[in-house]
RNA sequence: GGCCCCGUAGCUCAGGGGAUAGAGCGACCGCCUCCUAAGCGGUAGGUCAUAGGUUCGAAUCCUAUCGGGGCCGCCA
């Protein structure tokens, strides 16, 4: 037996996708279909619940498979049956170093060590594309995100569904969709009514007028540029016209600004749109008037009379008869008015055009990441999807839970009047764009999240930020040390090591949490879960800070061993994969790995 | 009243059909003549809100209840 000595797998074809776990999963399942074959097992048995995952305990083995559990009632056997019979196949297998059947009917197996110095050869050959997946074959997937009002800078309570969505739609593509971000402007409404007065007062201002920044007016003082321009675009033509000969063109000036603005917040954070929509331009060119046809020759438009909310009824509440949308006919508990009574189109309207119009660029799937405040709109918007796409493109609605601030433990709630005030330049001045980024990341989308400016700052591995990039940092450094001691560990070299020498237990160790990673990918992807990728990158750094701590007691698992270069090389390709998977998950988090900490 | 989310260690939260339920903080005890101790190890701490149900197996799925939050009118 000299399996146990020779580098499984060093190299694979290009285009095929290194995880291991799928690797072995397709042995567990070619085994079983083997079985079927000869008549151990059933023909046609489903086997889409049969799986290979990493086992909660480590003293289990290396993975662990449920097959004889799941297809014991399907097959008529015993579980044990099946997986006595399973074992002796997969033990045949040269990257098999140990099958057996353990507790209720799993299959623990443990690899051979060349599996995993192959493993690592190939994630340093695979550099940044390691754990890139197929899983997406292409899919084109729409992230509308952020589409925050343009009527003022973004603030804190934008941030956090800034970085989940642009989060995600990294983490899509990276498991191999066709990814478009996208920013719905919401420039439509009688908000931008208010903004264009609210610069009208600034332009007096300009003027040298005294503004009267009336209540419901915006009166931030990012408005004053705004009305120093338009002076300088107007002069003083504009001050004793009537409104309703400014109103348009101020409204369309001042919202451009305030995109501008946006634009630039967002840039900020390092977050960049493909395409921004307007929910005005869809007003006054047919959209709206088509989408909403569209619905109409499907029988999902009507003039009906909606029944008054149960419970609190509101005090002013008439019945009265709206154009509905038959929302109920896809999932909705009530059907939903897409005009007022006077005719107007409601916010709901303009929201159908451009689902409408999304379904239309042909996006195989939708994406809406909205606060958690629109959590009674998902079903009118599903239902909107649904219809309009033949039941043919999901809708997935990401509602992101608040922001909580807090400043040294003290929550503070934000104000304009006291001037607490929270924008986002705010926050990326004072944390940065990687801390922000990472923080907003360590939770849920549905889970409120705490943000501390003095937690976040920290320099310790309290601050989870600096504990991953801290892990990233202390590989940059072995390999700086090692260079300097005169050994060559550029990635090529690193890739052709003879990783044989690794073969500690310690050392087989970091090499499972890295071969999750492809896993971990696809996993995350599919629940539009990026948090995932946070948590688990804080679990690869905390082994890889175990093991580095293990050096002190036994100094042979040290990345570099004095006067031995090739086994200091094998080490530190086990220590660069580290690095690269780390690498590749803040990428898609949006954040720098940093190659020293000061 | 209806709908959605949440309830897991003292605190903040992971885990979302599988084996003895995890991490961080806080507490206590340890580890630097050594690649960054900005780190690591250990101890203590849980009726996974409650009650039923489905299942070979439930923190996880279903139902009900309790508790917390959000939403529910031609506002966007």
């Amino acid at each position: 037996m000299t399996r146990a000595g020779a580098v499984i797998n060093p190299g694979q074809p290009r285009d095929q996708r290194m995880n291991l776990f799928s690797d072995i999963r397709g042995l567990v399942i070619a085994s079983l279909e083997a079985m079927a074959a000869d008549g151990l097992l059933p023909a046609g048995l489903d086997l889409a619940n049969v799986a290979v995952e990493p086992p909660r305990d480590a003293g289990h083995g290396d993975m662990a498979t449920n097959a004889a559990m799941v297809l014991a009632k399907p097959a008529g056997a015993k579980p044990r049956d099946i997986a006595e019979a399973l074992v002796g196949r997969l033990a045949a297998d040269p990257r098999i170093a140990e099958a057996e059947v353990a507790g209720p009917g799993f299959i623990n197996l443990r690899l051979v060590p060349g599996v995993w110095q192959g493993l690592i050869a190939q994630v340093i050959r695979d550099g940044a594309g390691y754990g890139r997946s197929d899983m997406g074959q292409g899919a084109k997937v729409n992230v509308e995100f952020v589409s925050a009002n343009p009527t003022g800078p973004m603030h804190v309570g934008h941030v956090r569904g800034a970085v989940f969505g642009d989060a995600l739609a990294a983490l899509l593509d990276f498991a191999g969709h066709a990814v478009t971000r996208e920013y719905y402007i919401n420039d439509g409404g009688a908000q931008v009514d208010v903004l264009a007065r609210s610069a009208y007062e600034r332009y007096r201002e300009a003027n040298g007028l005294d503004p009267e920044i009336r209540e419901g007016l915006y009166p931030g003082d990012y408005l004053i540029p705004v009305g120093e321009a338009l002076k300088q675009k107007y002069g003083a033509s504009l001050l004793d016209k009537p409104e309703a000969e400014w109103l348009a063109e101020l409204r369309e000036f001042a919202t451009e600004a305030m995109m501008e603005m946006i634009r630039g917040d967002l840039a900020a954070l390092g977050v960049h749109m493909d395409v921004y929509s307007s929910e005005k331009s869809l007003y006054g060119t047919g959209k709206i008037e088509a989408a909403i046809e569209q619905l109409r020759g499907m029988g999902l438009i009507y003039e009906g009379v909606l029944e008054p909310p149960k419970g609190k009824v509101p005090d002013d509440w008439e019945p009265r008869e709206q154009t509905l949308f038959r929302s109920t006919s896809h999932g909705d508990d009530v059907d939903r008015p897409v005009k007022k009574s006077d005719g107007a189109w409601t916010y709901f309207a303009p929201d159908i055009a451009y689902h409408y119009d999304k379904v239309s660029r042909g996006f195989d799937q939708l994406i809406d990441v909205l606060g958690a405040d629109h959590g009674g709109y998902v079903k009118r918007l599903k239902a909107v999807v649904a219809a309009l796409s033949d039941n043919r493109v999901p809708l997935d609605v990401k509602l992101i839970q608040l922001v909580k601030l807090f400043k040294n433990g003290e929550p503070f709630k934000m104000s304009k009047r006291a001037g607490t005030f929270v924008t986002l330049r705010d926050v990326v001045e004072q944390a940065g764009a990687d801390v922000t980024r990472f923080m907003m990341l360590t939770r849920k989308n549905d889970a409120a999240l705490d943000f501390d400016f003095a937690k976040v700052l920290e320099q310790s591995k309290d601050n989870p930020v600096f504990y991953v990039q801290y892990a990233h940092a202390r590989v940059c450094s072995v390999i700086r040390k090692a260079a300097e001691a005169g050994i060559h560990c550029d990635d090529a070299t690193l890739a052709v090591a003879d990783l044989s020498r690794l073969d500690h237990p310690a050392e087989m160790e970091l090499a499972r949490r890295i071969a999750e990673w492809p896993r971990l990918v696809e996993i995350a992807a599919r629940g539009h879960e990026p948090h995932r990728v946070a948590f688990y990158l804080y679990d690869l750094a905390s082994d890889l800070h175990t093991h580095w701590n293990r050096g002190n007691e036994d100094t042979s698992l040290r990345f570099v061993q004095e006067g031995e270069v090739e086994t200091s090389q094998a080490k530190i390709a086990l220590a660069r994969a580290v690095a690269v998977v780390i690498s590749a998950g803040l990428g898609i988090l949006g954040v720098t790995p940093a190659e020293e900490m000061r």
